[in-house]
DNA sequence: GCCAACGTTGGC
DNA sequence: GCCAACGTTGGC
């Protein structure tokens, strides 16, 4: 059996939520609300553990790529926003009782002294088989291998 | 703003 | 349970 990834990559769009954002938040931390897709959702509820660290990757931007780093600083628990009328993330068929999405909490860890773009990040060649340098690739959250990590830390310094 | 990719929905 | 239609994502 492999060996859990203990590292992630999470985009966000930075209009909606960017790294400084999270950096300004009450204790750096926020909760990663509003995930919407059952394998990102399987992901961050079975897999994601305390500690883990996770790419942030900021989407919808010019350019976009990795800024940062954040830290799981809470595991999985139903996402309250879907039981709000009035939240976007809204979903009816999701209770308290039998809670269909969660999130876990975020911290933030540290942020790159300049961006990573996707640019850049698609010139690796070690980098091609992560689901980001992909076409076509909607996955906001992500599994990172040790290998990965390594070399996107590397390019960062 | 365009549109390819792909996940979800719903009729049958 | 198939699959066409639809909606969303996200780079360009």
């Amino acid at each position: 059996m492999a060996k859990k990834p203990h590292y992630w990559l999470i985009k966000s769009e930075p209009n909606a939520f960017s790294i400084d954002d999270l950096f300004n938040s009450p204790d750096q931390t926020e909760s990663w609300d509003g995930v919407r897709n059952y394998q990102a959702r399987n992901m961050m509820r079975d897999e994601m553990h305390l500690g883990d660290l996770v790419l942030f990757y900021h989407s919808s931007c010019k350019p976009p790529g990795i800024v940062g780093i954040a830290e799981v600083s809470r595991t999985a628990y139903p996402d309250h926003t879907a039981w709000d009328p009035n939240s976007p993330y809204f979903d009816a068929k999701s209770t308290p009782e039998h809670p269909r999405w969660f999130m876990v909490d975020i911290k933030f860890y540290k942020k790159y002294s300049r961006i990573i773009s996707l640019d850049e990040l698609k010139q690796q060649p070690e980098l091609c088989e992560m689901p980001l340098v992909k076409r076509g690739s909607r996955l906001s959250i992500m599994p990172v291998t040790q290998q990965q990590w390594d070399i996107i830390n590397k390019l960062a310094d």
